[in-house]
DNA sequence: GCCAACGTTGGC
DNA sequence: GCCAACGTTGGC
């Protein structure tokens, strides 16, 4: 089993958002290195979810992969906004992973605190100027985090 | 709101 | 294939 790490917009899906709808869809990816790591996800892997692009951005909780290296509609929809017109039927650019809540820590863990425990070489979301949305964790460093859920 | 960092696009 | 211009992400 796999780690990984997931960033949303908590305007846009939240971690509270989640934990009401159960399921969702995670759709919309359109970078071609988050791409392929969607596409490794695999069954029961667990994801980290992270809040961005906010005052305090934060590892929040946790999501587990139920359905994998699915086509994400939305790249033949001209209605949505993650509308790709280069994309064909026959050979779909974009993937796409279903994830199931599985819970919110009591305590979210803050990119601050992040970058106190972790280099850049264990945990690229803490290098300056990273924009990747989907990230694999390394195995000790997924322990660390969920120990860090329980301590603060 | 600013802007550094980065990915993508498209002219050449 | 290079790279300038542009658009976006996301921390601060």
């Amino acid at each position: 089993m796999n780690y990984w790490l997931i960033k949303s917009e908590p305007n846009v899906f939240s971690i509270k958002d989640f934990q009401t709808e159960k399921q969702t869809i995670w759709d919309g990816v359109r970078n071609y290195q988050a791409r392929n790591f969607l596409q490794q996800m695999k069954l029961e892997d667990q994801a980290f979810f992270y809040h961005s692009n906010i005052k305090d951005p934060a590892i929040v909780g946790i999501g587990r992969i139920i359905a994998t290296n699915s086509i994400d509609l939305t790249q033949f929809d001209p209605d949505s906004q993650y509308y790709d017109p280069k994309s064909t039927q026959q050979n779909p650019r974009w993937r796409t992973v279903k994830l199931e809540f599985v819970t919110e820590f009591t305590h979210s863990i803050t990119l601050t605190i992040l970058k106190q425990k972790f280099t850049v070489e264990e945990l690229i979301l803490v290098k300056k100027g990273n924009r990747l949305s989907v990230m694999p964790i390394l195995h000790h460093v997924a322990a660390r985090i969920l120990e860090l859920a329980r301590e603060i």
